[in-house]
DNA sequence: AAATTTGTTAACCAAATAGTTAAACCGTAT
DNA sequence: ATACGGTTTAACTATTTGGTTAACAAATTT
């Protein structure tokens, strides 16, 4: 059946885009290059996707659609909040292993397309931040963590577990590592992260 | 004098290409907006920098030269590690109200070009982690704070005070925010972090 | 003030790059 | 076999883009 081989084609060229896409961003990456390396002629990019936007455009859904679930781990799960940034900590790392530019590839592209938010968020499984507010003003009446705002504290649990890939390069430097001890510090920081947090607001 | 002609179109055009660069990255800008913002010919740009690559390099190192003092303040100062830590977050969010695209022109740019770090780690007034070891191994001794790694300790900061300017965007969508209250938990967390920061680690 | 050096521009060039076209290919149904 | 559909390619086009050139302007030196 052809629609075996299109199929193949089809995601093949996608795969291609997103490595492409995901290391030299949008404005990096050239069409030939991904044709390269999905192996086909280029003109067949433009047979499945017509332009460079739209492909681009299909890899960075298919990039949000794969970090959106991670978020939600923090921001829609049943589970004690402690074990919840426990086991959100642990996940994250192996995470980026298998997606190594995804995060920040979605990061950038959403700061040079500050309207791309506006599409994400119309559409369905878009993270929402109500179902955390409501555990973290339980957790404070109950007497289980100090006061803090939920907004703050996603912003901290999520800066705590992105930033060390985003700044790898920088943070490397810094610290004055290679990239072999860097890799440890990352594989302590898969529960140093979460005990950091939860020493801050447990009471 | 020519020469204060000269230095005004030479600095006319390196802050042109400053706010490109750092808007559009190396690969997104063009030379002729960079001409177009300083209000020359595009001839001029390489009469004074030869080419794109050499200009975006000078924006680049002077990018650095401006970031490197505030992570300093991290690492080298001799105050007391709270006040310190205080300090570092109510000052980073001015700097990087005063410039807003440099911290993550800086990682982006590294990300894309990890052979800059070995050139950046060559010059003098690189950040060196040093100092802080010893500060933290000290505070560690004299039971002022938990035992904690340096390292983790100094990844913490910096990611709790960086990623909320770099991936604004994304957290403004998923924290459900306007711009203006996005801006208005930025500098609750001038004081926020720090106590954050500070809370997990006292004994 | 003539000559020389420095700064600036318009016009141009070559390479790169996104996108198009028309023909070939290939499996399947007639 | 052959006509037909979707698939794939080589060759091409138009535009963008970094960079150059040669002439002009303005300042500096002699």
């Amino acid at each position: 059946m052809d629609k075996i081989k299109t199929e193949n084609t089809e995601t093949e060229i996608l795969n291609a885009a997103k490595e492409i896409f995901q290391l030299k961003g949008m404005a990096g990456a050239r069409m030939q290059e991904i044709a390269d390396k999905a192996k086909i002629n280029k003109a067949l990019l433009h047979y499945y996707y017509r332009s460079k936007q739209l492909l681009f455009e299909a890899v960075f859904k298919s990039a949000f659609t794969l970090l959106a679930p991670q978020l939600n781990k923090v921001l829609n799960d049943d589970s004690d909040l402690f074990e919840k940034i426990r086991r959100f900590t642990e996940n994250y790392v192996s995470f980026v292993i298998k997606h190594p530019y995804l995060p920040n590839f979605v990061i950038q592209e959403l700061n040079k397309n500050p309207e791309f938010v506006v599409k994400l968020r119309s559409e369905k499984n878009f993270p929402s931040i109500d179902k955390f507010k409501l555990q973290i003003s339980d957790a404070i009446k109950q007497g289980v963590i100090k006061p803090i705002e939920a907004e703050q504290l996603f912003i901290n649990i999520i800066s705590l577990n992105i930033f060390p890939f985003i700044g790898e390069p920088l943070l490397m430097a810094l610290v004055n590592v290679d990239k072999e001890s860097y890799n440890k510090i990352l594989q302590h920081r898969k529960t140093e992260v979460a005990e950091f947090i939860i020493n801050s607001i447990k009471i």
